[in-house]
DNA sequence: ATCCAGTCCC
DNA sequence: GGGACTGGAT
């Protein structure tokens, strides 16, 4: 979910791949809240949580710098000059101008078959070390995928007004698509879109509000978010830094984005995705991880064993995935993971490409059956997970 | 009761 | 490589 794409987290960023849906959402109203300096005010937000501040813990001042261990130094292409992006103002795109279209579908196929050609057809001139082979029948998943994903709806796709966060201006925005990333990781995209709106109400969604408003504050905004405390933490220490170094703006690079606190590779490659529209690599979260493990798409370098983090997905699914796919691969597959392949119980009866998936109905359906199960060792195999799923209802 | 999410910290 | 952070899902 959260996945990555903060797809709704931020209105603008709903993931809904069918366009048709946008005139069925809300529009925000009124322009964005001017936010000058003015101390916010926890009206209508959280259900009780009384005690806002009813903790004596003052908030330390942090001046510690973060230092962070360079990640992503494996990221060695396109680390290109960038034309400066403040210049546009209106035409900064919407993660649904990256997801696949029910009609181009096709199209985007071909044009990744041919790019995949071309990849391994020549002597390309690429960084990358020796050409990696792209795993077989890659892209009739990836279209079957595709087709369960249009073919029904899933949550994450039915809300958002993505027209929103279009209205800001690009430093607002992009400030907005930070926030959105940082609150939208783990929780239900309902509940980080109420925090965004609650934040954005306050005034507080750019990083001179948010310096001068109280810890507490935020925390009590976006309290329903999962780590709502460190996150609101982070927050503050996001805005500083943003104030400070980049005049409200948020980083331009991938390595300047991985030394802000709270931020790490999943959340540093979508903001560079959506907030600069600048393709450094691909967003992988959980459900990106766990999927392309599950098709065999990814391993450990040299070997066919899977990938131990999603960083190590990350650099294995970029050795071949096209690069026109780096971006709609993460809501298809969050869209997927929350509706067919889930973590605990994949629903491979129901899906369309469990002919091609290497572990399709290999799972056990529920992994953490420790417990002292009488295990009838007679005719039945208890490995098979369908049984031991009938065995937990009972 | 356990799993899950992304990052940080040990 | 595992726990902390949090609250929701199973």
């Amino acid at each position: 979910m959260s996945q990555i794409l903060l797809r709704n987290a931020l209105p603008s960023l709903s993931s809904a791949p069918i366009s048709f849906r946008i005139s069925t959402r809300m529009h925000f109203s009124k322009p964005f809240p001017s936010s000058k300096a003015k101390i916010p005010t926890i009206s209508d937000s959280k259900p009780d949580a009384g005690s806002e501040s009813s903790d004596g813990v003052s908030e330390m001042k942090v001046t510690r710098v973060y230092t962070r261990k360079k990640r992503a130094a494996d990221i060695t292409w396109s680390t290109q000059e960038t034309k400066n992006p403040d210049e546009k103002l209106c035409d900064l795109p919407n993660i649904e101008d990256f997801a696949y279209e029910k009609t181009n579908l096709s199209t985007t196929l071909n044009q990744s078959k041919l790019s995949s050609d071309l990849l391994s057809g020549s002597g390309n001139d690429l960084p990358m070390k020796s050409k990696v082979d792209p795993p077989d029948n890659w892209e009739k998943v990836l279209q079957g995928i595709q087709n369960m994903r249009t073919s029904e709806d899933a949550p994450v796709d039915s809300m958002g007004c993505e027209k929103a966060g279009s209205l800001l201006p690009p430093k607002e925005r992009r400030f907005a698509v930070l926030v959105s990333s940082l609150l939208s990781s783990q929780t239900k995209d309902a509940v980080t879109h109420g925090a965004v709106q609650r934040l954005s109400q306050n005034g507080l969604l750019d990083a001179d509000s948010i310096v001068n408003s109280e810890e507490e504050t935020i925390k009590s905004l976006i309290y329903p978010v999962g780590f709502y405390s460190r996150k609101a933490g982070n927050l503050k220490k996001i805005a500083e830094i943003c104030l400070e170094k980049y005049g409200g703006d948020i980083p331009r690079s991938l390595t300047e984005l991985l030394a802000l606190p709270g931020i790490g590779p999943k959340m540093a490659h979508l903001v560079m995705n959506v907030a600069w529209n600048d393709v450094q690599g691909i967003c992988v979260d959980t459900h990106v991880h766990r999927i392309c493990n599950r098709l065999g798409w990814v391993s450990r370098p040299g070997t066919r064993q899977k990938t131990l983090t999603p960083e190590e997905t990350r650099v294995s699914l970029q050795s071949w995935l096209p690069k026109e796919e780096w971006v709609p691969i993460n809501p298809l597959l969050v869209g997927f993971g929350q509706t067919v392949c889930t973590p605990l119980r994949p629903r491979c009866g129901q899906c369309a490409i469990n002919n091609l998936c290497p572990s399709a109905f290999k799972e056990a359906a529920s992994p953490k059956t420790k417990t002292k199960k009488p295990a009838p060792k007679s005719t039945l195999n208890t490995s098979n997970g369908s049984l031991q799923l009938c065995l937990a209802r009972v």
